[in-house]
DNA sequence: CAATACTTGTGAACGTTTGCACGAAGTGTG
DNA sequence: CACACTTCGTGCAAACGTTCACAAGTATTG
């Protein structure tokens, strides 16, 4: 059902650049971005059965210290309990709430290429909260019924996606096409935009745009790898 | 001209995570990180036949500042030429150097699923630098034929890792076995990793991991998205 | 219920990164 | 060849992010 996946360039990917804000007081963007991580570590411990943890622990399992997550909670509220930790149960809702996981969210993916069917068919993503619900690409696969939705060409992306009321929208096609891609979901009101294009999307104050970066991050490595020793 | 270290927290997905040494001068993996961003502005230019740039009109196009460009690149030498700007050939030589991208990689993918052939397939690889020497999994798919190379038991990853000479480490498996292939890959040798599954990979210092993780920042962007207007 | 142990949330210190602003160096023109 | 103009490289300061360290709760024990 869903997915996402990467193989293109950019970010960050680890990479990633952002854009976009809409908060209320200043919540840095470094201290958004670290909460799916603190989602997934809870989610280990659920799995593992553990009901509470405190910062020293979690801290450990993610390699930051205690304090920034102690911190970084704090800047959306008081989830823990002093001589006790905080309650994995309670906390992964609230994470949930803070960064709106807790509904449904459609999502229009851009490019059906080796990366976008990758992308389609990730097993990996949380099933109900994120959901492609609509396909675009230029070819031949213009038509093909995929996940039970059509392929649809790509000059219809901006009104197809109004018409849904689409918010998110993932760009795995050539970097040559990506500005204009990006400026048609823009265009249809898609707000949040991961693009594995190597390229430096320019949007509006209003739309956040993540880069998934690979071959970035593989080309910002070399330059740590001693090669001194054959 | 060489350098240095690293260590970041969160990359989400935006992030990475990094290690590295330390040694002469402290160069910021911040900075390291931007050089691939760089050089692909600076290929953008060269296809539209631009010789020379000043550190204003680079700004411009990669959507920093032109002072924040200036001061990177003087981590690492003066490659600009007062009045002028840069000559973009030989900046572009310079990054190249800078992070040894001026000679070619041989890759180790380990997953050959969806995600792993979508890279193997991804025609924007910079066809002389990183080259995909080794592809591991487990399942049917061993003993196939895939641009020429066979792939691998992932039993026999640090093996032929090493045999083979490879620094570089591609993970595209389930975050189940994420840790224990990274494990494999930096006993066979590997100093670099990118990593597509969704957890936190400890590595000794000396090893650069880079996690790119598409699905983390959806789910940070969500933050920012005004939800108001249905 | 007092004493001990634990752990949060946060003010303040610290370290890192960014940006300003300007001297120095180069270009170009008449 | 002098003057006006451009643009780099960098000292300095501001902004930002991280970590320390501790008062204030909460739990536990006897």
């Amino acid at each position: 059902m869903m997915a996402v996946e990467t193989a293109g360039p950019a970010q960050p990917p680890a990479s990633n650049r952002t854009n976009g804000d809409a908060g209320e007081l200043e919540i840095p963007d470094v201290v958004v971005r670290r909460l799916p991580i603190y989602l997934r570590a809870l989610d280990a411990l659920t799995a593992h059965g553990v009901a509470s943890v405190n910062s020293e622990e979690l801290a450990a399992a993610i390699g930051v210290t205690a304090a920034q997550i102690r911190r970084d909670l704090s800047y959306f509220g008081r989830f823990g309990k002093q001589g006790k930790g905080y309650d994995i149960h309670l906390l992964t809702g609230e994470i949930h709430r803070i960064l709106k996981l807790d509904r449904s969210w459609n999502v229009a993916l851009v490019g059906y290429g080796n990366l976008g069917q990758a992308i389609v068919h990730y097993g990996g993503f949380v099933p109900t909260t994120f959901n492609i619900a609509a396909i675009f690409d230029r070819n031949d696969t213009v038509g093909q019924i995929v996940n039970g939705i059509e392929v649809n060409d790509s000059r219809d992306i901006a009104t197809v996606v109004r018409e849904l009321g689409i918010r998110i929208g993932i760009i795995a096609v050539p970097e040559v096409s990506a500005q204009q891609i990006a400026d048609q979901l823009i265009e249809g009101g898609v707000s949040a935009i991961v693009t594995y294009a190597p390229i430096v999307i320019k949007a509006p104050e209003h739309v956040t745009v993540r880069e998934v970066d690979p071959i970035g991050a593989m080309q910002s490595m070399t330059y740590y790898i001693d090669d001194s020793a054959g």
